[in-house]
DNA sequence: AGCGGCGATGTAAGCGCTTACAGCATACCG
DNA sequence: CGGTATGCTGTAAGCGCTTACATCGCCGCT
């Protein structure tokens, strides 16, 4: 591999003007021409070890993810990156799977590789984490809350969307409802459960809970428990779209109308959900922007002097109503 | 920040033997002890930059991704971290959105960043590639072909699968077949559809072709277009999970029977696949597979003394047939 | 003509680490 | 007891780059 000294050499310049070339600092016109010239004639590429050692900088964040199943993982990641190349960062990805020593691991591993990090860890509470990020790497903490606020967070407003569908549910005549909820210690799916209580205390309505996983498996299982039971709920809301199609599939599969029937809804609003049949009423849950907002976040700590003014860290996620919540007298099919 | 001279200090040893405490060599079991409790009360780590300049190692591998849409690329990702994660690699994740000089840009910038990479570059052919890749970069190219031999691939035998679900169909008595097709330059879909012409040529069968994109917007288009002509094929296969999904949305709508009156079978075999009603005949693609296969690829090249016997790089994807092809005389619903 | 200022360039000092080489005990051989 | 193999350890030389500082023309000023 060609080095400043070789190119210097061809270029008959001085390894301050090739590296300076390379940095878009002050040099003549003429100087800049033989050296790019000379780089390209060479194949030289800046060694970026060697840079990240003198500028103490690396160009790239981490990201340290729960794991790496299904969209909301590749949406967070997406709307990463996409802020990131603009600013060429790079994006070094990691998953802990929800273990406290694992992320340990992965964020001293990625010590001295990143410029900071974005962490989303929806199980481990962020006050049990933070003594395991390293002090000095900046962190911003991605949809976990309960920090001690030593780190920035952005959040999603698990519990006003729950609270937004269940006043819909609510609106639309439900009074008997049943909330299949998230894996017991995730956080969101926390939120999303407490927003249901809420906007139940308000009415005279009841809520049944079955135990849920945030996968369509356990969507599936919760409702054939419900059909055991031979008392349906007059409204299902899953806490996730996967459990909400889950749930869908064991009503179809006793035959039982959706929203005829039961009502149901899921959280998230995955892109297929307008492709059911029927078309699935959730929480739409902006997760790319929750993904470009912390980068931004990440950057303000990064970057100080470069602007973006602060605006809030909590997204509020919108309710859409679609036809499994519709009310019965509107048909599903034309 | 400490470095070694600080612990060296502190332990009352050398440099040296610091360095050959943290890269396992020959010290003795008290030097040993020393330097560890020194880097622990000073909170050392190594400063991966330097060690980078040095031993021409970064311990990182690049993944280089069309884009950062649906499950297929978290399954690739997840099936490549965790191979990566055991082998102590680093994951540095691009997209290129299926642009050649996107593409070109990303490499270049990952050139000493990383030791190897693994391209997923469906659309972009190969050859047109390979120009593109630094010379010094080891690369994998997974699931694109058509290279000149210059770079191991990893490829998935799409048109085995799509033959082998075309003979699914054929038994079970179709005749006249809707094709929902790819992008038109992406590879998969190319070779998907060529399967298929492949084996209609070895029957009495008719195919007709229709524009898809691998969107469910693009299935739901070739769905309504179907019901348009008022010739509905014996059965529709869509290239893609996506598209299937769409297109039964569209029948669905419509109040077409699936299988009764429409047979449907996509490709991919995403997750939900098995919870749609009804469940979507498809084809399995072992992505994860896919992906830590590419990465054991990469291995050897890096890595060259370490195993890794050549098994065989066409990863065969497996018919799964479910509810939404089954012949009309099982009934969907119990 | 002389001088301050300024922009372009070169020199050289590291950044924190690994590792070849040499040094120095200690142990073991004849 | 000298010689030599053996096992640790220290010294020092870089890896390829950025950048503070010094240098050197050159311009425009008085």
């Amino acid at each position: 591999m060609a080095t400043v000294y070789d190119v210097a050499e061809k270029a008959g310049v001085s390894i301050a003007t090739v590296s300076r070339v390379f940095n878009n600092n002050t040099v003549s016109q003429s100087a800049r021409e033989k050296v790019t010239a000379a780089a390209r004639s060479l194949g030289y590429t800046p060694n970026l070890a060697a840079r990240s050692l003198m500028t103490r900088r690396t160009d790239t964040i981490g990201v340290v993810l729960p794991d790496m199943h299904g969209e909301f993982f590749s949406e967070l990641v997406r709307g990463i990156d996409a802020d990131a190349r603009r600013l060429g960062l790079h994006m070094l990805v990691s998953c802990s799977h929800d273990e406290l020593n694992e992320m340990a691991a992965v964020l001293s591993a990625m010590q001295g590789r990143v410029d900071g990090v974005i962490i989303m860890s929806p199980l481990i509470a962020i006050d049990a984490l933070e003594p395991h990020i390293p002090p000095p790497l900046p962190a911003v903490i991605v949809n976990g809350s309960g920090g001690r606020g030593l780190y920035p967070e952005v959040n999603l407003d698990n519990r006003a969307g729950a609270r937004q569908m269940m006043a819909h549910l609510l609106a639309e005549g439900h009074r008997d409802i049943g909330i299949v909820s998230g894996p017991p210690d995730n956080l969101d799916a926390g939120q999303r459960q407490l927003g249901c209580v809420e906007a139940a205390g308000h009415s005279d309505c009841r809520l049944r809970t079955l135990a849920g996983a945030f996968t369509e498996a356990s969507g599936y299982a919760a409702g054939v428990e419900l059909l055991a039971h031979n008392a349906l709920p007059d409204a299902v809301f899953a806490l996730n779209d996967a459990m909400a199609i889950g749930c869908l599939c064991a009503l179809a599969e006793r035959g039982i109308a959706v929203p005829e029937q039961v009502a149901v809804a899921g959280f998230d609003d995955i892109p297929l959900a307008q492709y059911l049949r029927p078309s699935l009423t959730t929480v739409h849950v902006p997760i790319a922007d929750l993904g470009s907002r912390s980068l931004q976040r990440l950057l303000a700590i990064l970057r100080p002097g470069a602007g973006a003014a602060t605006t809030s860290d909590v997204l509020v996620p919108e309710l859409v109503i679609r036809d499994s919540s519709r009310r019965a007298c509107a048909p599903t099919l034309r």
